[in-house]
DNA sequence: TACTTGACAGGAACAGTGTTCGTGAGTAGA
DNA sequence: TCTACTCACGAACACTGTTCCTGTCAAGTA
C-alpha cells in the first residue's frame, strides 16, 4: 500500500453506512412508538434522534420543533378514529356517548397525546373529519347551532382531560390490589374526618371512593354531559 | 494580629452573613410570588432558590421533590376559595356555577397550578372544605348520592382543564386584536374547506369560532354539566 | 468541467431542568 | 468533650430542547 508523499496521513474516517433518509414521516413513526412503548415522557428529541439512529440536531431539518413533532403525533392519533358514518336522529345520543368512548381509546392506546393535544386547535385533515362527524351527530339530535358549535370544543376537552389525567397518575402501572389499597386507604381517611365539619363527605365515603378501576367515572361524566346537551333541544 | 506558626493561613473566608433560616413556607411563599408573576414555567428550584437567595440543593431538605412542591402550591391556591355558605335547594343549580366560577377564578389568579392540581387528590383540609360545600350544593339539589360522589370528581376536573387548556394557550398575553385576527383566519379557513366533505363546519364556522374571548364557552360548558346533573334528578 | 448554491446530516456546545452526593457548620444530648 | 442529627449549599450528574458550525452531496449555471 502506497501513500503519496505530499498527502497527509490521518486517521481512517470510520465510513459512513449509507442510511435511509430521514423524512417526516420516518420522524413520527419513531416518535409514535417511543409514545406507545414507554408514554410521552419518553419522546425526547434525543430519544427519537436515537431510533433512527442519527444525532438530535438532524430532526430540525424536518421539524420545526418539539411542539409541531407533539401536534405531529396529535395528527397521526387522531388518524386512528373511528366513527360512525351516519348520525341517527332516534340515538344521537348514544352515538355522542360512543364518540367519546371512541377519542378515549385511542387516546390510551397512544398514552400521552392527551398532554401534547390540550391547547391545540385541531385543525389536521383527520381531526376536522371527526369534528364534521360530531358536529352532524349533534345535528342529528335538534342540538341548536351555536351549542353543537361550542361542544365540540367542551367534548373533546373533557375527554382529553380524563385521559391526560390518568397519564399523570400513571394509572395503567396501578394492579388491582394497588387500587383497592389506595381506595381502601382514601375511604378509611375520609370516615375519620372530623364529623362537625365533613358530615357530608364522611356520609358519602363508599360512594366517593367507588368507581376508582373500570370506566365507570367517565361514563358518569359522559352521560351528563350528553344529557345537559339534550336539555338545551328541550329548551327550543 | 498574630498567628500561630503552626496554623496554615489560608485565605479569609466571605462572612456568611446570617440568614432567615429556610422553611417549607418561606418556599412555598417563594414559589407562589414566581407563580403568580411569571407563570408555572417560571417554577423551577432553581428560580425558587434564586429568590430565597440559597441553592437549589437547599430546598430538599424542605420539600421532597418539585411534585410535592406543586401540590403545596395547589393547596396555597385552595385556599383562596371562596364558596357560599348556605346552600338554597331553590337555588342549587346557579350555586353550582358559581362555585365552578370560583375555582376557575382562583386558578386564574394563580396561573399554572391547574397544571399541578391535574391527577391529584385533593386532600388538604382546604379542598376537602370546598368538596364538602359543593357536596352539600348537590346534595340540596336531591342529586342522588353516586351522582354527587361523581360530580366531585367531573366538576373540578373540567374546569381544571379550562385553566389549563388557558394556560398552555398563553391566552392572556393576546391582545383582542390577536383574538380577533385569529378568529377570522380561523373563520375563513373553515369556509374554505371542500363543502362536499365539511358542509357542516362550512356552515357553523360563524358559531365554532364565536365566544373565542370573554367566558362564554366556559358559561355554556358549566350549563351543559349543571343541566346534566339535574337530569339525573328529574329521572327519579 | 468547474464553480456556486442550497439542503441535509449531525457533532459540539449552549442554556436550562431536577436531583444526588459530599462537606461544613451548628445544635442538642450523653 | 464527643457524637449524632439537621440544615445549608456547592459541585456534579443525567437529562432536556435548541443553536451553531462544518462537512457532504446534488442540482443548476457559466
Amino acid at each position: 500500500m502506497t501513500h503519496s508523499p505530499w498527502q497527509p496521513i490521518s486517521p481512517a474516517k470510520p465510513a459512513r453506512t449509507p442510511k435511509e433518509p430521514l423524512t417526516r414521516d420516518r420522524i413520527v413513526d419513531a416518535a409514535m412508538r417511543l409514545l406507545v412503548d414507554q408514554g410521552y415522557d419518553a419522546v425526547s428529541m434525543r430519544k427519537v434522534a436515537q431510533v433512527l439512529d442519527t444525532g438530535p440536531a438532524s430532526l430540525y431539518a424536518h421539524v420545526a420543533n418539539k411542539k409541531e413533532l407533539d401536534q405531529l403525533l396529535v395528527d397521526r392519533a387522531a388518524e386512528e378514529m373511528r366513527l360512525p358514518e351516519q348520525p341517527d336522529p332516534e340515538r344521537w345520543q348514544e352515538q355522542l356517548k360512543d364518540a367519546m368512548r371512541e377519542m378515549l381509546r385511542v387516546m390510551r392506546a397512544n398514552p400521552g397525546v392527551a398532554r401534547a393535544a390540550i391547547g391545540q386547535v385541531p385543525l389536521g385533515e383527520r381531526a376536522l373529519l371527526s369534528t364534521e362527524r360530531i358536529l352532524a351527530i349533534l345535528k342529528a339530535g335538534n342540538i341548536p347551532d351555536q351549542a353543537a358549535a361550542w361542544a365540540v370544543d367542551l367534548i373533546p376537552l373533557y375527554v382529553t382531560a380524563v385521559a391526560f389525567e390518568e397519564t399523570v397518575q400513571g394509572a395503567w402501572a396501578w394492579t388491582p390490589e394497588d387500587v383497592e389499597g389506595f381506595v381502601t386507604g382514601l375511604r378509611t381517611y375520609f370516615e375519620s374526618l372530623p364529623a362537625d365539619r365533613f358530615p357530608i363527605t364522611i356520609a358519602l365515603a363508599g360512594s366517593l371512593t367507588s368507581g376508582a378501576s373500570g370506566d365507570e367515572r367517565f361514563e358518569f361524566g359522559i352521560t351528563v354531559i350528553t344529557a345537559g346537551l339534550a336539555a338545551l333541544v328541550q329548551k327550543t
